[in-house]
DNA sequence: CACTAACGTTAGCTGTCCCTGACGCAGAAG
DNA sequence: CTTCTGCGTCAGGGACAGCTAACGTTAGTG
């Protein structure tokens, strides 16, 4: 259960940074992250095929990222705040036990280098 | 100046995301994460060869991601938390945009959906 | 109905990534 | 100096990701 639940978070997490571990859809997202846009305003940006940035719309709309909404023959997008969340947990945890570890370690160090430094001492 | 500090963060931003968008290599920073560890030691938790591993450790490095510290014929890791700071910061840059986008768009779009209302009882 | 506009989807090519096996190199130990 | 240990590095192969061109689909227009 929790295992499961363990498992979905890894698996929104890895998709949510393949999506984000390629500029140009870090790109798109920037744009659609301060407006809502067509698929066409998308391409219009980028000196790639519509095909190659609806690619791109398809992979950051399956990762959680980005929101579509149909008004007639366009597609709208805008980014999803949420699809972020799970991000953010990730990197606040990797980063708190980085620090806490860093601490520490530095701590323990510092301890032995007294140590030397009273053993160089005493020789 | 400005642009060429952006591009050192996007190119950082870059390194650091392409890193991460890799199952075992989020799992061997967790490993490092919590301890400083030998490329042995770390390679021993995984089923592959260590070069695998090696080359994912060169990696991480390459994004700042992990300290390297030799000791005898050793190689000790740990995480750098520093190498996440950057990548904490796009991230809430993003999320910030995105919500804030988001927030304006429902705004005006339940404007938009008032004026129908009106509209529609003056028809 | 035919026609256009705005997209998504498929097939195929090319470059890149991750893995393995073989080799190279530096630091202890005899 | 030789041997062993602990790693990194190089060469290669299979799998995957991103791009383009051609086609399919849906909504609006006459």
């Amino acid at each position: 259960m929790a295992s499961v639940d363990a498992d979905a978070t890894e698996r929104a997490t890895d998709e949510a940074l393949k999506a984000l571990a390629e500029p140009r859809r870090r790109a798109i997202l920037r744009l659609v992250a301060s407006d809502e846009l067509a698929a066409g305003q998308i391409a219009a940006a980028f000196d790639v095929t519509r095909t190659a940035v609806s690619q791109h719309l398809t992979v950051l709309r399956n990762a959680g990222l980005l929101t579509e909404r149909r008004e007639g023959t366009r597609r709208l997008y805008r980014a999803q705040p949420e699809g972020l969340a799970g991000l953010r947990r990730f990197l606040d945890d990797m980063w708190a036990s980085s620090l806490d570890t860093a601490r520490r370690l530095v701590e323990a160090e510092e301890g032995i280098t007294d140590d030397k430094n009273h053993a160089s001492r005493a020789g």
